[in-house]
DNA sequence: AAAAAAAATTGAACGCATTCATTTTTTCAG
DNA sequence: CTGAAAAAATGAATGCGTTCAATTTTTTTT
């Protein structure tokens, strides 16, 4: 049976995460205060760091919610994907996008972006740049799913291709966080036209009929 | 003729951003003080806020200078760019990679696109995301020069290929930046793979003989 | 059930970027 | 040269994330 200890410590932990989570939806993530928040957990600033490391420990937390729930929906994509190779990658991309402000704000990916490049040594980096390394994963093997398939050419580096379309989706991404006033849609198109151009270049090579 | 005011500026501007640049060579961007900075300057805290808005104002003054030198270098390898699709590439990438280090440590490239990613309101995003635009636009005009060429094929959509490609090289090194303990030269080997794979796709298609 | 040990809570104190009211320096009109 | 006005310099004060020594609560031991 549970201690009253280890109820106690789940009930704290449970009420400083949504009480962070409400804070920074409503003011932002800059914004929040830890006295603010510690105080709307009915708890003291000292507990606040029993409980989290530091303040970008609580966004992690949102942050990896959101991308695996991502990953888990990429993974029907992945697993019977649309036909063309250009609807396949759309269908992916946009499962990402899509999802991408039900737990966070903007300015909170920015925040979370920003916290995992200045500081690459720190748990809150690792794990973010592991979920990362599992999107950009994702993307590859769509790729290769697509050329086993033959929809794409065989020829291509699909890791590297998997690489090169995870940074500009990311990139892009990036730019939309950074513009309060874009919506979703501006995303996705400028997303359509750089896949576009990338699908154009992967057509398979026409085989002369009856060539083995 | 100048004034004492107008000289003492001057002299006291340079002086700052002198002893900041020493700084945060020596100890970094973080750990350097503004009182360190100030006294080294041999001026107080308050006169450092009256020349520079933040501490981020002085990483923006040598980011500029850096990007500002790659993109001259730049302009001569789209003026006359090597022979092949790859090679032309590889050259421009590399001109923007191997200078990289001459100013900046990676910490203060890690800082700089931090800031930039977390404020994009500021006049320091502002300016850094003109400087990373200028770069692309680069890359855009290097693969348009390919194109009227021959070099690479016609039909290829040169803006967002250039997109495709600065955001990946931008990519790898935020990941350079990133790895304290990575060399130049595993950059640009991560980069040659990605050249290749989309050189790979840029071949211009075979004309047969004779066609006009 | 009392005492000792272990674990967790607490808020005052610290470090550091930034701000601001006050003082000093420079300019310039008379 | 003098004194008023303008500009710049100054360092103490502020705000906020984080730390830590002291206190309180819970668990274990006897």
């Amino acid at each position: 049976m549970a201690g009253l200890r280890e109820r106690q410590k789940a009930k704290r932990n449970r009420s400083i995460l949504t009480a962070a989570s409400a804070l920074f939806g409503q003011v932002g993530y800059e914004a929040a205060r830890i006295d603010a928040i510690a105080e709307a957990a009915e708890v003291s600033v000292g507990t606040f760091y029993n409980y989290f490391e530091n303040k970008a420990d609580l966004l992690l937390a949102i942050v990896s919610m959101e991308v695996e729930e991502v990953l888990h929906q990429g993974e029907a994509v992945v697993a019977a994907p649309p036909a063309t190779a250009e609807a396949a990658l759309l269908a992916l991309i946009s499962t990402y996008y899509d999802h991408s402000l039900v737990y966070l704000t903007k300015e909170m990916w920015r925040t979370a972006m920003a916290l995992s490049i200045q500081h690459p040594e720190t748990p809150f980096s690792r794990r973010y740049f592991e979920l990362d390394a599992a999107l950009a994963d994702q993307v590859t093997a769509l790729l290769r799913g697509l050329q086993v398939r033959g929809t794409i050419r065989r020829d291509a580096d699909a890791a590297a291709l998997g690489a090169v379309i995870f940074a500009d989706l990311n990139a892009l991404f990036a730019g939309f966080t950074m513009d309060e006033a874009m919506p979703l849609s501006s995303l996705s198109m400028q997303m359509a036209a750089h896949v576009a151009a990338l699908t154009g270049l992967l057509a398979p090579p026409l085989r002369p009929v009856g060539a083995s």
